[in-house]
Order: structure tokens, then C-alpha cells, then sequence
DNA sequence: GCAAAAGTGTTACTTCTACACCCATGA
DNA sequence: TCATGGGTGTAGAAGTAACACTTTTGC
């Protein structure tokens, strides 16, 4: 080590997933009732350390694979969150990320072993530490991201019907929206894409499925 | 310490400062020509460490008020940047954030002291690290910000005129704006207040000076 | 009296919002 | 045949963008 950063405290390093997931009109997170110290009995969110030979980046896709088996899942960056107390038990600064994914490709043989929960959105329970405050940020980005950019499919199936588009929509913005106006505006989108199959699962009828393409860049 | 933190890394964790400031028509950045170690000889975002009993926003307004004598400054948190690489001397992560000021409230004194420069952002020198990711970061989100939310003013004087304000406003997107569409945007804002008083010093005529009022809130 | 910045309205265009009915199908 | 969700267009409102001339006054 060189001597200039010989006075220097130095400090644990968490990052916390706010792990979004969407099943039958609302948004949900994934939640940990911890059955392990510290806070045991208490839900949280998942975590995890910064260990040595890793990016910041890195830990989040660890913490998350380790959860679910699955990478390549969007996460973005929500903050850090540094204040003295805010863990009780030592001083730790902890980066937040949020991740979207599809609740279905979620493997519940796992979440029995981590115990693990997907709990709705309106009806979450205290969580320990800030969890709170970063969840509330997290939901805040995404409100702001999804009427511009094109975030947020990570939450639905490869082909998905236009009503369920529109039902991820309402429940990330947290109001009802016009069926003829929204349809005009994915109509508009050029990432989003008709196919040929039909869902027939939702109605009679059936509804067009749509994909997306390659023009989405989260 | 608890038993359970035992087998954890420990790193240290930076603060850097992307300083914004404003001056005759563009937006400047102050700068370290860095008299100490490491990187010495080389332009850097001013920095410091973080502290055992301090927050990291605590963190972030003590390396300001070293620098600049200043508290009260508007101050958001860009991101944290944790590769593993990022300081070649030591692993440090380090979380950025962005501060708005006045170029007139900082102190020519200090600047020699501390070898500080105010640069503007059209001519920006290599940094070290990855402070100029940082630096592009905190860009988008003051342009990001600018438009909806009301943050940028303090970067100006207590009174200023609507000509300076539009400079500001086109410094900070980047683009020229209309004049008369953009004073009808202003004349709605609730936050800005005309004065009584006169601007000479910048036509014969005289621009009237206006200012923010209570309702503006960063 | 003229240079230099301050100040001021209107019109076309684009975008957003509100709104109601027919369609296709399985049971 | 009917219940259920799927699918479609239009008109008014609001907001945005483009545009040019008069005012004031120190020199």
C-alpha cells in the first residue's frame, strides 16, 4: 500500500437489490423474512458485501445471481446511502440497485431455501434499516423512466398481450390509463413489435402477442 | 464488532465533486491542478475520504467547505463508482456528487491556496481516474433536472436579470432558447420574483433584477 | 442620433386528453 | 346468443415553437 493512504479509515461496503417483479396487475419485491443475524426475523432486502476483487457492479449481479440463478437481468443504480447509524450493528455504507425481472422465471424451490417472498408493492411490511427510503427511491426512478425511456420490460414475458403492457404501465405509474391513447402510443414505439401468435388464455377472442426487438436499450 | 462482520473486506471510500459554476455565458467546473500525491501534476474533481464518524453526505460538505469556505451549497448525490481499477493506486470507491454555486462567492485566496482553477466546460483538461464519467453524469442530470425541477439557482446572484437567467438555461442544455417563450415560462414560475431594482452594468437602458422567492425548494 | 440590450403578442403546429362503440369467439 | 375482453378514431384543449419590432438611455 502507499504511504499517502496510511491514516485512512476504511469501511464495509453492502449493496441492497430492490428486486421488482410483475404478476397479475401489481408490482411486487422480492423480500427476505431473515432467518440469519444480523435483524433475524425481520424482512429485508437482499444484500450482500463488496468483496476485493470486484466492481461495485459486479457484487449486485453476485448478490442477485446468488438469489436467483439468473444474471443478465437489468439493474440500475438507485444510491448510496452512507449515514452513521444507519446499520445498528457496525458502520456499513450500502449502494442500492434495482433490478427487473420476470416473477415467473423466478425459481420458487429457491425461494423456499433463502426464503424469500414476492410481496405486493401496496402491502409491504416494515423493512429493517433504510430499507425503506431505498425502496422508496427505487420506485421513484422508475416512475421517472418509464414514460420516456423504455426500462421496465424486463418485467413481462418474451410476447405478452397489449393489456398486460398497459396493466405494467398503471401499476408502475400508479394510475389508469386511456386504452385507445396508450395503444396509439406503443403503436408509435419502435421497439415494440406485433407477432402473428395469439394469446388465448385472456378472452374468447384472443389478443395479438407483441415482442420486444432489438431497438430497446435499457 | 459483532462476530458476524468478521470475515469482510474493508475499503475505503472516496467523495468527489463535480463544482459547477457560472460565468459570462458558460458553465465552469473548479478543478484541482493537483499539487500533492497521487496523480500529481494532473487535473482532478476536488476529493476526500470518508470518516469514521461522519455521513457521507457529511462527507461530501466537509471537502467543500475545506475547499471553499462555503456550506449552504446545493449538493446531490451523481452515483458511486466502484471498479475495481478506478484508482490505480489503491481500491477506493468513490461516490460523486454534484454541487451548484455562485463563482462570485468563492474566494480568489482560497483558489491559489489550494491550486483550484475554474474551468470551463467547453475546454476541459484529462482528468485522472474516471472523473470525467463522473463529470458526464452529473452534466445529464443537471440537464435532466433543469427543465422540470427548479435546481440550477444557485448558481447565479441573489438578483439577477432574465437575460442572465436564459444564458444560464442555454449554458446548461446546451441550446439557445427563444426569448420571448422563454420569459412567458418564467412570468409562470411561481418561484421567480421581479424586483424594483435596476441592472445598468449591462445595457444603457437597464434590465429589471429578479429573484427566487421561499417557494423554491432543491 | 445611434448603438446596444430590454422588453413585448400572435399565429400555426404539435401533442395530449377525453370519450363510446363494434368485433370475435367459446361456452 | 350472450358474456368477455380485444380492438379501433375523432375532436377539443393545452402546450410548444417560430417569428420582428419598439423602448430606453448613455455616449
Amino acid at each position: 500500500m502507499e504511504a499517502y493512504y496510511r491514516d485512512i479509515d476504511r469501511f464495509y461496503i453492502a449493496v441492497d437489490c430492490i428486486i421488482f417483479g410483475f404478476s397479475k396487475g401489481e408490482l411486487h419485491l422480492l423480500l427476505l423474512k431473515r432467518n440469519f443475524e444480523p435483524a433475524k426475523g425481520e424482512w429485508s432486502l437482499v444484500g450482500g458485501f463488496l468483496k476485493k476483487g470486484e466492481s461495485i457492479d459486479q457484487t449486485a449481479k453476485r448478490v442477485l445471481y446468488e438469489l436467483t440463478g439468473l444474471d443478465q437481468i437489468f439493474m440500475k443504480q438507485v444510491g448510496t446511502f452512507g449515514e452513521v447509524d444507519r446499520d445498528p450493528g457496525e458502520r456499513v455504507v450500502s449502494t442500492a440497485y434495482f433490478a427487473l425481472m420476470n416473477i415467473n422465471d423466478y425459481d420458487p424451490e429457491l425461494a423456499k431455501k433463502y426464503n424469500a417472498h414476492w410481496i405486493k408493492l401496496s402491502e409491504l411490511p416494515p423493512l429493517i434499516f433504510d430499507h425503506h427510503i431505498m425502496v422508496d427511491k427505487a420506485r421513484k426512478m422508475l416512475q421517472n423512466h418509464v414514460p420516456n425511456e423504455l426500462i421496465s420490460f424486463n418485467l413481462l414475458p418474451k410476447l405478452f398481450t397489449l393489456s398486460e403492457l398497459q396493466l405494467l404501465y398503471e401499476a408502475i405509474i400508479g394510475k389508469p390509463l386511456d386504452k385507445r391513447n396508450f395503444r396509439k402510443k406503443v403503436a408509435e414505439m419502435d421497439c415494440v413489435e406485433k407477432t402473428n401468435e395469439k394469446d388465448k388464455s385472456g378472452s374468447r377472442r384472443g389478443a395479438y402477442l407483441y415482442k420486444f426487438n432489438d431497438l430497446i436499450q435499457n
